[in-house]
DNA sequence: TCTATGATCGTA
DNA sequence: ACGATCATAGAG
């Protein structure tokens, strides 16, 4: 972690422990991330993102993950090879990778494997934990229930102001969006916890998320 | 709670 | 044309 980056982060910690944010809140190391996408999507349940934006933090819980592993799925954008939008999945692990979708929304991975084999997860769903306020105000829509807050690729991109000038930052040191450990001890176990619900397809590979959260999207794969 | 449908636009 | 989607409408 570079110093510039650790002088924004214990600033920024420092400034929400006197609202609860737990001391740790550690960024997840590259070793996490490059290794198969697969593994690193079921372990990604459980873990935080963090978006810090200016003074104010916001921060999810992931409840719902779906693994594109490199140029074997037919699923996954690295399927017929590298292109501009896809570069970054080709880069080392523990980078955002941020893509445009539908004509409305960003979404946000996280790349896997090392230089030269692509691989990314998609963050599917967040439980929004901290700076719900702000969440509520990123949205377009007036959002009713906090359920359908940031459980949906496209809606916590929007919650958290994730676009694509973020596409290629990196998770483990950047000073606009990170992906951390646990929230807290009680929530550690969930990856390896029976909580966990696979979904497995033809098209789409895997798919994580934390059985009967309702937080976790309703489309189905 | 669920299924079906239209909107919308970058990418190949 | 086609989506790693969303919001809405309508039925159960």
């Amino acid at each position: 972690m570079s110093i510039r980056l650790l002088k924004m982060a214990s600033t920024s910690l420092a400034t929400s422990e006197s609202r609860g944010i737990p001391r740790e809140l550690v960024p997840l190391s590259r070793n996490f991330y490059e290794r198969d996408t697969v593994s690193v999507a079921r372990e990604l349940i459980g873990k935080s993102v963090v978006r810090l934006i200016g003074d104010s933090i916001l921060v999810g819980r992931i409840v719902e993950t779906e693994a594109y592993a490199g140029s074997r799925d037919p699923a996954s954008h690295a399927f017929r090879g590298r292109t501009a939008r896809n570069a970054v999945m080709f880069s080392r692990g523990g980078l955002a990778y941020v893509y445009f979708v539908y004509g409305s929304s960003f979404c946000l991975n996280a790349t896997c494997e090392r230089e030269g084999k692509p691989g990314a997860v998609l963050i599917r769903a967040l439980e929004p934990i901290y700076g719900i306020r702000e969440m509520r105000a990123n949205r377009k829509l007036k959002v009713e229930s906090l359920r359908d807050l940031s459980n949906g690729p496209g809606k916590l991109s929007q919650a958290l102001r994730i676009t694509k000038r973020l596409d290629g930052v990196d998770l483990t040191q950047s000073g606009e969006l990170m992906v951390c450990g646990s929230w807290d001890s009680a929530c550690f176990e969930i990856a390896s916890s029976p909580r966990v619900g696979v979904t497995r397809g033809q098209r789409r590979k895997w798919r994580y998320f934390v059985l009967g959260n309702p937080f976790v999207s309703k489309r189905n794969a």
